[in-house]
DNA sequence: CCTCCTGTAACTTTTAGAGTTACATCTAAT
DNA sequence: ATTAGATGTAACTCTAAAAGTTACAGGAGG
């Protein structure tokens, strides 16, 4: 019913990156301590954002930084890379309709054409976030 | 990471009552049977949705109708219906977020805030698709 | 009053997500 | 060169939410 909490640990860690990244060297270890997520969870998140061109690690070395202009990153890229179908899997589909009832035969095609609105409604409302918001979100005062 | 699929089975259900209701006594023994999801479940489905004036069920003897104009009856209705509270579940978020960093201090309220546009144009996306529309949709050749 | 249905509660099964352990590999510094 | 600290991944376990299952009380109509 909902889209995995690693779009949000990844929000937080460019986020964390974006602050620090100048200044520190912004291990997985480092990452984990403040997202409170475990450290590998953090490596398979920074490898799919680095992957998708938002970010990039010295290898051997470590330390994330940002590749990409904030206002470049937007919250589908994130999702998209972090889990390429989301959109697709937005809305669950009962797998075992009996083909033998006119609607159970039917129903596949009929949500498929539905849901398709719903998910790119879904993805044109990401898009229109950037990493460049959530900075200025995070830098207004509570 | 996704609705559950309740949504698309309710969607079945009421196509299928849309469809059969005048002619057949249409009780969650034959909706299970066409949706191929178990009695149990399909009955707490109609429940929630007679709960929401969509369908009503004579006590007793049975048999779902519907109560209401297929174009009265959207998406977020339904998805309303079956989980109050679905959209803010969308996006699921990670709980334990260190309170000694800066960033893991303000993510949540940074997320609750982003996070809010995107469930309120999930809803309006929702809310632009009804039954009707997916009567029409079934109604067309394949 | 007997049968068929719904409404619900309690329990079990399933499954996806996250955590854990382990280890190969790379780089820089010593 | 060797060592220390980092990433990249694979394999396995743990957990929690969703769905299925069983069971039974209660209403309506023949």
């Amino acid at each position: 019913m909902h889209i995995s909490n690693k779009c949000s640990v990844a929000v937080h860690c460019l986020l964390f990156i974006h602050e620090y990244g100048q200044q520190t060297r912004v291990t997985s270890e480092l990452l984990s301590k403040s997202t409170g997520s475990n450290p590998v969870t953090i490596r398979s998140i920074l490898s799919a954002l680095k992957k998708a061109g938002v970010l990039s690690i010295p290898s051997g070395t470590g330390g994330a930084v940002l590749s990409c202009p904030p206002e470049e990153i937007d919250l589908c890229r994130v999702c998209s890379a972090l889990e390429p179908d989301f959109a697709e899997k937005l809305v669950g589909v009962h797998a075992q309709p009996s083909q033998l009832c006119p609607v159970g035969r039917d129903i596949h095609r009929v949500l498929g054409n539905v849901y398709c609105r719903v998910q790119e409604d879904l993805r044109a409302s990401l898009r229109s976030i950037t990493l460049a918001d959530v900075i200025a979100d995070y830098h207004q005062s509570p």
